[in-house]
RNA sequence: GCCGAUGUAGCUCAAUGGUAGAGCAACUGACUUGUAAUCAGUAGGUUGGCGGUUCGACUCCGCCCAUCGGCUCCA
């Protein structure tokens, strides 16, 4: 080793090291036991990596976000070795560390099952407990390729292959090694707070037509304390899951019968309903008109769209039952945008019809693949309030801006705070030229830029007709689900030959822009019902008022409060029932109704009612005038 | 569609090849109720479907359907 001195930058301040020093002696002892790992040059490093040249250095401990990734990407690592030492024959391909945990896929003579995991964990314990050191290695690609076809291990020379550096690092712990970037945690002792969640089958390289891997979801943490808090949390938001909500409020029904179809209970029906009431008013004052257009169309129409060419897999076809060959030669609606282009072009247009906005709520079906079906998150029929602006080139900025806001407006009056933005652009199989694209592409980008809105690149991932601004909201687990989505379409307006005349009565070809708030209704009742826990505002509550009478004495007493209630337009429940008040509370508690209105004797004789509020203990007396004012100064949007 | 798992009363779950059971919900009755569960009784089943093995199948096997966790695809 060198005794030439290098200058570190320790957490800001500078001092000499000699050369070659692992960087994790460079911290005092009693600082070193929550360190895994360090930033040198703003790049994650080891512990044991030597100095190599002047540096800053700072502290990544096992807490921190960074900290964290070493951590769980090294719990990949162990498992990988556990796995391999029970299951021989088992290839490694990738172990990534994930937000929330890690998974690492394995190419194994037999899928596992869940009930492999305990062991493949009982395992992981032990070699925890050996507390082997983690090695890092470099060597030439050539050799590790060699090495690792030595081994049998196809997938990582595939991964060998594929990257471009000459040299690349490998990690060893006691006799088991795995080609890696790295960093890594100093030994597997530092592995002790973790957990094995899920078995899931998993495509090589993310594509179907490869072989299919075995993947272990799993997911570590510093303490014990704060893996047992995260799963708890799971616990708790597997409560808030819609598909259970859904059911237990009475909201939604499932049928075999009709997978993927929900039914609207009337009490979820209600709640779509006042939803698009919402929108309804929305689109009043930025200018949308609503149309109704057909369900079924002839194949000629799908043909004209595109659809028949790159969408016939995801549409339900039919006949109308006198084709004389029995072709299907019509499909269910998958979309509005044909039938308001036909729309478009039922009369001619001028420059001063333009922008033409028209909203449609529509039943979409799309033959969605079975194994994708996901409560209300993932359906084959659905609603959309869904609208195409038909307009022209040099209106489509202020177009965009305008249905951003409408966009903010919503997703705040509703609360959902955690969005997010992407940029889908050109997919493989698409229409229109690549310079058209990037265009549109551009003009979107744009938008974002100029509303303050930062997004991410979503690449390929457009609709086939032009690219899409996409707007993300996580579910109760975290899975993200777009919702709202707005899309620049310059190819659908050509293959209809849409037309305007300008104001210099020349013809021109208007741009057709798609877009949703909501995105799905049922896609978003389904994140609403996560969201809120059931607790939905009271504007949108199914049931916003239930009247509890105390005894059957006081029966119609109750109901005439209820009946007035109804007068002024509330959704009313009235519970009558030979039960003690604190079953019907505690009932319509459980119901999430709003407000509870307790009718006994006492009011009965005084013209009064006693209001308790949802999750309030605190019941407040009141006359029925004051009733209703209350229930009337809850705000309702739009 | 692919990999794995699951499917028993309306819901949550028991019953390990030998007569399908509980709690909640429903219904009936008693109690006349004061802000998160009054008591008792009654009824409820082609154990997802079809086929097979067996003297006998909720249980074992095969196919199909649906659902759940992922992958791929997508709003």
């Amino acid at each position: 080793m060198s005794s030439e001195e290098v200058t570190v930058t320790l957490s800001g301040s500078a001092r000499k090291a000699l050369k070659g020093t692992p960087v994790g002696e460079l911290f005092e002892p009693t600082e070193r036991r929550k360190l895994i790992a360090a930033r040198v040059n703003g790049k994650l490093v080891d512990l044991s990596r030597p100095l190599e040249q002047d540096a800053a250095v700072d502290a990544v401990a096992i807490d921190s976000p960074a900290g964290l990734n070493i951590l769980r990407h090294s719990t990949a690592h162990l498992m990988a070795q556990a796995v391999q030492s029970l299951y021989p024959g088992t290839q490694v391909t990738i172990g990534p560390s994930t937000d929330e945990g890690f998974y690492y896929d394995f190419a194994p003579p037999k899928p596992f099952t869940s009930e492999d995991l305990p062991r493949i964990e009982q395992r992981m314990r032990e070699l925890a407990r050996a507390d082997e050191k983690i090695e890092r290695m470099e060597m030439a690609r050539d050799e590790a390729v060699e090495l690792f076809a030595r081994m049998g291990e196809h997938f990582k020379v595939d991964i060998l292959r594929a990257i471009p550096e000459e040299r690349v690092s490998i990690y060893r712990q006691g006799d088991w090694m795995d080609l890696c970037r790295g960093p890594h945690v100093p030994s597997t002792g530092w592995i002790r707070a973790f957990a094995l969640l899920s078995v899931a089958g998993a495509y090589w390289r993310g594509d179907e037509h490869n072989a299919m891997l075995s993947r272990v979801y799993g997911t570590a943490f510093a303490d014990q304390a704060a893996l047992d808090e995260h799963l708890e949390l799971l616990k708790l938001a597997r409560a808030r899951d819609h598909r259970r909500l859904g059911r237990e409020l009475g909201l939604i029904l499932f049928d075999s019968r009709a997978p993927g179809s929900p039914f609207f209970l009337p009490k979820g029906a209600t709640v779509v309903n006042e939803l698009i009431a919402y929108i309804r008013r929305l689109y009043a004052r930025y200018g949308f008109k609503e149309v109704i257009t057909p369900q079924i169309f002839r194949n000629e129409l799908w043909r004209t769209s595109g659809h028949w060419e790159l969408f016939r897999d995801n549409m339900f076809l039919t006949t109308d039952g006198e084709n004389a060959a029995g072709e299907l030669d019509y499909a269910l609606k998958p979309m509005n945008c044909p039938a308001h282009a036909v729309i478009y072009a039922c009369e001619k247009r001028s420059y001063r019809d333009l922008p033409l906005r028209l909203a449609d709520f529509g039943r979409l079906h799309r033959a969605e693949r079975s194994g994708v079906l996901h409560g209300l998150t993932r359906v084959r029929a659905m609603t959309q309030d869904d609208a195409h602006i038909f307009c022209a080139l040099d209106q489509v900025a202020q177009e965009v801006d305008s249905n951003l806001k409408m966009v903010r407006e919503v997703y705040d009056a509703l609360g959902f705070e955690h969005m997010e933005l992407k940029l889908a652009t050109m997919p493989e199989e698409h229409l229109g030229s690549e310079q058209t694209w990037r265009q549109t592409e551009a003009m979107l980008a744009e938008a974002m830029g100029r509303n303050g809105l930062s997004y991410q690149t979503n690449p390929g991932e457009g609709a086939f007709y032009g690219p899409k601004i996409e707007i993300y909201v996580p579910d109760a687990l975290k899975r993200r689900w777009q919702l709202a989505t707005i899309q620049l379409d310059f190819n659908m307006p050509e293959r209809f030959g849409l037309e305007y005349v300008n104001s210099r009565a020349t013809v021109e070809r208007p741009v057709m822009i798609h877009r949703a708030i909501l995105g799905t209704i049922e896609r978003f009742l389904g994140l609403l019902i996560e969201h809120t826990g059931g607790l939905f505002p009271f504007w949108l509550a199914p049931e916003q008022v239930r009247v509890l009478s105390l005894s059957e004495k006081v029966e119609s007493y109750a109901k005439e409060i209820a009946a007035g209630l109804e007068r002024e337009r509330f959704r009313v429940g009235v519970d009558v029932r030979n039960e003690k008040l604190g079953f019907k509370v505690r009932q319509a508690e459980l119901a999430k109704v709003p407000y509870m209105v307790v009718a006994g004797e006492r009011e009965a004789a005084s013209g009064t009612v006693s209001l308790r509020k949802l999750r309030g203990a605190k019941a407040q007396s009141m006359s029925v005038d004051e009733l209703v004012a209350t229930l009337k100064s809850e705000p309702a949007p739009g």
